[in-house]
DNA sequence: AACTTCTCGACTAAAATAGTCGGGAAGTTT
DNA sequence: AAACTTCCCGACTATTTTAGTCGAGAAGTT
């Protein structure tokens, strides 16, 4: 029932979190998960997957972290998600989006309009880069000033 | 990753199936499992459940089964997904529609972007008709005449 | 050497999905 | 009526997917 499963928009918002950081070196895992509220040993997972996409990169040691290798308006939220689907692409009938083994493959009534609705997401995750929603998030934090002010310490 | 899942495709399949049959009486389950494939048992529940949308009712004994009460042409693909999904109703989050507790409700950057993928999703599902469906399937059954001719018995 | 951070693979836990079952109630046939 | 067919109901099990954890190690820094 979610749109899309909660790993994949981790590691969007892991993304998001590199691209805060772009030309700042790198950025640990440890801040990432604190910042967005990501259990941490799930997101290394997660992180380290993302190697394999050309997206990230990282460091170890000291001044280790993840960085992005890719600018943000370079990268797309379809990026991500295509890339995070990827493992199980098998996709046996590209019709029937939904199902491993739809009996009627090839001229069902369904499967046209299964195309148009994936579709539709992915034009909408193509369309939306990082860096988008870098601004979008800028809009908002301007709009909603202060939503909890840190408080001055005694 | 499905689209939607499983049951909500048998529950489409079901009042297709139904739509099929309009006006020539109620139809059993057992047909609807074997025309469309779908676990008898399973299918029991499923349309069962149906019931409670207003869109099918049901007749028991020897010429008992199920049947519209609404013309597949005032039925919506939406409809029927949007009831299967009712039950679990809650959405407490309803910017992050995937999550159950989005610790960014109300100031997160890419709340609008899954709230456009929802939107996209049933649009295309609340103009899409069981009537529609039914138009492509023979349409479809037109084209491609013979996928698999009855054999003479000997 | 001590410390920090990523790395790797295996492993467990929890939740959602899919499916099953037995026994009963309504309706039909004979 | 008895026998039979069909839906009805609730609980129950199985399977798959998703989410998350862990220990030990390798690279880099101080």
């Amino acid at each position: 029932m979610p749109i899309t499963p909660k790993k994949n928009q981790y590691a969007l918002r892991a993304i998001f979190e590199l691209a805060k950081h772009q030309g700042q070196g790198p950025k640990k895992i440890s801040e990432i998960a604190e910042i967005q509220a990501i259990p941490l040993r799930f997101l290394e997972v997660i992180l380290s997957q993302l190697k394999g996409s050309g997206l990230v990169e990282s460091k170890r040691g000291f001044y280790g972290g993840y960085f992005l290798i890719r600018s943000p308006d370079k990268i797309s939220v379809g990026d991500v998600i295509r890339f995070m689907d990827k493992p199980d692409n098998s996709t046996p009938c590209a019709a029937c989006v939904s199902s491993t083994n739809c009996p009627f493959c090839g001229n069902c009534a369904f499967a046209p309009m299964w195309n148009r609705v994936n579709d539709a997401i992915f034009e909408i995750y193509d369309r939306t880069t990082i860096q988008d929603l870098l601004n979008d998030e800028k809009r908002i934090k301007r709009e909603l000033p202060n939503p909890d002010p840190p408080e001055a310490e005694n």
